[in-house]
DNA sequence: CTGAAAGCGCTAACAT
DNA sequence: ATGTTAGCGCTTTCAG
């Protein structure tokens, strides 16, 4: 009882491989096919069971119905989120999903690049921080269906699905000074990606637009590769340095930094307020308060998945800049 | 510029394509090919940059070293902590991974099932609630390489990687027990899994041991389709019971549990403890109190891998079932 | 109305 | 030491 294929099929009805690929693609009666011939071959397909070979439809397709999904990491909530949003939409359309976490570093970025296109997906849906890195750019070259979300590199066209940065990052911050702060620190992990550098513009503009003086020694960064120590040293600083508001660029660091808040100064978890440039769940209940940029993840999905499809659909040229707006959440 | 074969390779090369990919297999010495011809391939190749079609080696080989990844809901930080390990693991042995999330549906797990088969994964890790669903039975007696993890069925052999459940449970809620509670609720989803149904056993089994009466009123379970209200409307139940403990079976009904009584009744989130089966960050300084089970996240990956790689292997009928011991949080 | 046959890109047994 | 060829399972043109 191993697999049949087409040819079995054929063989054991007495009919040519032709008629049966005719019928299973529902071309029977586009191609005259008998009602008889019709109903025999689909009763027996279903008998037995009958599961067709993709690999081989897709070699012979030149098309797999995969779309590649890359990302620095597929555990972090935003982006599983994300992930599993795309899944659904994309499964509508008769795609799947090959996922692919890059932990943000260039050669596992480029290495699982290349997986993707020798498994000849049909497109990819891509956060990455190497846009121009060498395979991305030749992809581009050759015009190969793919939309970037999260993050840009300005200095290369091509389809982008993003949320607003400088703006929002620069009002949730105006609401705490309205309520008096004054010093304001800011925790990032290494921001060679432009978006971060845009949020910290944000917070850079927020202090200049109300006459606060920019301390460099408030801007922490924080090694994304042992982001729990490194969050800990640049957030004590912080706290001892006495600011009262500490600013951060995404949940990840955000989620870290209320961890260690309540670990190690619970102490002083009513007198500190957080922003954070991504929303969580917990945020709705956990201290310090967070003034959070929740983005929009169900439009961000939405959109990538439309913008690849269409891209993927029409073979042309296209260079989309979607910028969607961030909610500011208040608390 | 269009993408190069191996005949072109060959055609440009004056060779034939079997000495190409004698050489790309790393044959060419097995197979007597001359350091000369082996060299000017490797060169060419490289310069050109061509990348083998794996849909073609596929289709020959009968093997697509894809594995698929199927599990409730993509999202869930459980499913996706242990997806990303396993995705790091496997990528190690060469594998690449292949999503699918079933929401709890027997339908949609059947036809990512049906898509998996079709797309000719090499091996299957599940967190299935239709264990005994028609596909997964026949492919279990195919002796089709898989592992179940997180749930199991004990009426079919198969692969199970599991933790404790019953005892486990048990003890955590001994905890509060032996703090003075008395009273003790339990919310949990539709719990039409076995491995659920154990951790309700530890609960019933706490209760009986220290005398303590056993109120099927004080048992909620939360329609998984609708969490949040639900879960309100029954933890509204519980509160207004009077329970002093709340015990969950999964870290998703915790989280929500917590979100609530922050968001409704904050007066009482001093005065109740929770119990937890599965750990998150959070319980570390939320509120109110978890005593939470952690599972073993990367033990439960590793063995999952490492067995169903086994399986791949061998070839062989293998039943194997591990039962990992969760590790109890007090707090 | 149905069938034969070519071919997608790759591998490997079998020539030479 | 290297080339010829069949074939993996499927689609689709062209011929009956």
């Amino acid at each position: 009882m191993k697999k049949k294929s087409i040819k079995d099929i054929a063989q054991d009805l007495g009919v040519s491989k032709t008629t049966v690929s005719f019928v299973l693609n529902k071309k029977g009666d586009e191609k005259n096919i008998s009602k008889k011939t019709q109903k025999m071959i689909l009763d027996y397909i279903k008998k037995v069971g009958y599961q067709p070979n993709q690999i081989a439809k897709s070699l012979k397709n030149g098309t797999t119905n995969t779309i590649g999904y890359l990302v620095p990491d597929i555990s972090n909530p935003f982006y599983a989120k994300i992930g599993r949003t795309i899944e659904d939409l994309l499964w509508e359309k008769g795609y799947h999903l090959i996922i692919g976490s890059t932990d943000e570093k260039k050669e596992k970025e480029e290495r699982l690049l290349n997986m993707f296109l020798n498994r000849q997906v049909d497109g990819l849906i891509i956060a990455s921080c190497f846009i121009k890195g060498e395979v991305l750019k030749s992809l581009s070259e050759h015009n190969f269906p793919m939309v970037f979300f999260d993050r840009e590199d300005p200095g290369c066209l091509a389809n982008y699905i993003l949320v607003e940065n400088k703006t929002p990052m620069k009002e949730a911050i105006q609401k705490t000074i309205d309520k008096g702060a004054k010093k304001i620190g800011l925790l990032s992990i290494t921001p060679d990606v432009y978006s971060l550098k845009l949020r910290i513009d944000g917070y850079k503009q927020a202090l200049l637009d109300n006459g606060l003086e920019y301390d460099q020694n408030l801007l922490r960064i924080v090694d994304h590769n042992r982001i729990k120590e490194s969050a800990q040293k640049e957030l004590k600083y912080l706290i001892e340095a006495g600011v009262e508001v500490v600013v951060f660029t995404n949940n990840q660091i955000t989620a870290t930094a209320i961890w260690l808040m309540n670990m190690l100064y619970p102490e002083k978890v009513k007198e500190i307020t957080f922003v954070s440039f991504d929303n969580l769940d917990i945020f709705d209940y956990s201290m310090p308060k967070v003034i959070s940029i929740a983005q929009p993840i169900d439009s961000i999905a939405k959109q990538s998945v439309e913008i690849l499809a269409e891209v993927i659909k029409s073979k042309k040229i296209k260079n989309t800049r979607i910028e969607l707006k961030p909610k500011l959440i208040v608390r």
